[in-house]
DNA sequence: GTGAAAGCGCTAACAT
DNA sequence: ATGTTAGCGCTTTCAC
């Protein structure tokens, strides 16, 4: 990569100093408009162009956003992405972007390649091994460092930073409260995320609907997705369930499969609501009712957040927004 | 952002010069291994830093790497990221990430802010605005500031950079072969994107393999997605088609579902392959045969492909990588 | 073994 | 209206 020009090259081309280059080309009004403009075309015929490095060791402000997320193949994190990118080129910031990977060690070095000045502040979402560990020790270094922090949807309470969340409790007591309304008798929540605190709440939700309606609450907690198919069987067999909610997208197209393989139509035996509204509860056979959660405006009610925080134009005290969730309905559940 | 502790700190903290504690700190054995010591430990016990920023000006590399592509929400091109990220992270860069949104306005203004010296190269894959305006100036820009700059998928021929594609042609070419070998005599192919670079290499291999087949080809060009049932129900009643080949995966998905409606069993009446191995072609049912084109690989290889360029550790040739796609048999395509 | 000094490219306070 | 100078935080050559 050879080198590029600078202002003193342009100096020495223009007959001036490096100051009066740097004025002309901010357009100060301290210089006078001629040289102003002698300077400017000969910048532009040398396809001058400043150097972003240097000016941010001056300005001590990078304009870009530093963002972890655990995944990048799990559509919900691509569409906070999406709202990320979004707000934060029109507040004027970059954003660069780690993946955790859903590991520990990967969002330590992340936080780490973000303190040392590169980013104005940081957006992340907690990786699973991060909330099983319960070691936050790296979230409290960026914070002793005073570098900006926003965490979204899977974030830690004791960290003392903003936050942006979904209100999974309320999403999931309001679709256990759908299903009811559609006269569903027995409802079974299938939680294979229950390792993260999204799905702890999402079934905290579900728990109190149920208590709420006076009705018994039947959970099952597959450990993975391999596993979902055998123990929704077995419970199939052994009790009545004509409602499924899962905790998360995947699990209700899987729960769909299986009942349907197993005799039941859908919704008219069983009806199902899966949480996120992704591309394959769209495309699924029967569509799935969903708990959409707004991805995009997650991220982008993230990058507001940070920037508020950024610029000083916030308050002192922390915040937390709460994005509301909305049950998109389709066909995986009854009409009434 | 309270000001971070700097060299210079540590220098008047430890009574010793800057230099001794910048040696000492990138354990330079000019310093003796006791001060050394010494003067990590306080560093340590005060969370020093280095500044990226300032170490990036000295150093003239920033081992970032930064991405433009036209859309982080299809699932195609998340999986490259996905390889991309990886492949950066395992020699040491980081990446930023533009996205286009398939907008010309964007790409250009992607550009501009990485020739600033923020990056040391650029992965892009072109946006269809660009490709149909066919204005390559800012590439051309970006080549003549001596950003090492690498293109994928979607590329520009004209430009002199290195690129990273996949097999289209030959994809198109294997599949339709394949069609032909599980017996179908009228392979339509079914194409929404032609006005993108990779439409239309997938459209001529499927030509090529028509002509090879001694067949009669039969296209439909659809403006969009809506527009997709309306042509291919008019093409169904005039012609009898017993397999589609379709340019991209969700096409595929919809060209089934019209088919089904439409009477037709699947794939006993009618074979049906996509390209792009994504979500929705897995959990279609029928699951959808595609061609697979190794997305996460193609990130791979264009970051590889630029850290040579970048580490100069490549000839100075242009490159052009191509990687070879596969056809994944799934359930609608007739087993033979 | 340690330090002084220059310099990366830019900005801005302070001369002239 | 233009120039001089210092300095952002770091590395590195050269001198002691």
């Amino acid at each position: 990569m050879k080198p590029k020009i600078t202002l003193k090259d342009l100096a020495n081309l223009t007959n001036v100093s490096v100051s009066t280059v740097s004025k002309a080309l901010n357009d100060s009004p301290e210089i006078g408009i001629n040289t102003r403009n002698r300077i400017k075309e000969i910048a532009a015929s040398y396809n001058y162009v400043p150097n972003n490095i240097a000016r941010s060791l001056k300005s001590k402000s990078t304009k870009i956003i530093g963002v972890i997320i655990p995944a990048i193949l799990l559509e919900f994190f691509s569409k906070v992405l999406y709202g990320i990118e979004q707000e934060a080129t029109a507040l004027g910031y970059k954003i660069v972007i780690c993946l955790s990977n859903e590991s520990f060690e990967k969002e330590k070095e992340s936080i780490d390649t973000f303190i040392n000045g590169s980013v104005d502040g940081i957006i992340l979402s907690v990786a699973e091994e991060t909330q099983q560990k319960k070691d936050y020790s790296h979230f409290e270094k960026s914070l002793k460092y005073n570098v900006p922090m926003v965490m979204f949807d899977r974030v830690v309470n004791d960290i003392d930073c903003d936050k942006v969340t979904v209100d999974d409790f309320e999403g999931a007591y309001n679709a256990t409260k759908f299903l009811n309304d559609i006269d569903s008798k027995n409802i079974l929540f299938l939680n294979v995320i229950s390792n993260i605190s999204v799905g702890q709440l999402r079934e905290e939700g579900y728990r109190k609907a149920m208590a709420d309606l006076k009705k018994t609450p039947h959970v099952i907690n597959p450990k993975n997705y391999n596993s979902i198919e055998k123990e929704l069987v077995d419970f199939l067999n052994k009790k009545s369930v004509d409602a499924i909610l899962t905790a998360d997208e995947y699990s209700a197209v899987l729960a769909m499969n299986v009942a349907r393989m197993h005799g039941f139509k859908i919704p008219d035996d069983i009806s199902i609501i899966g949480f996120t509204n992704g591309l394959i509860s769209e495309h699924a056979i029967p569509s799935l009712t969903v708990v959409s959660q707004h991805a995009e405006n997650i991220g982008k009610l993230s990058v507001k957040t940070l920037v508020d925080r950024i610029e000083e134009k916030s308050t002192k005290h922390i915040v937390h927004e709460v994005v509301k969730t909305k049950i998109v309905e389709r066909n995986s559940t009854k009409k009434i």
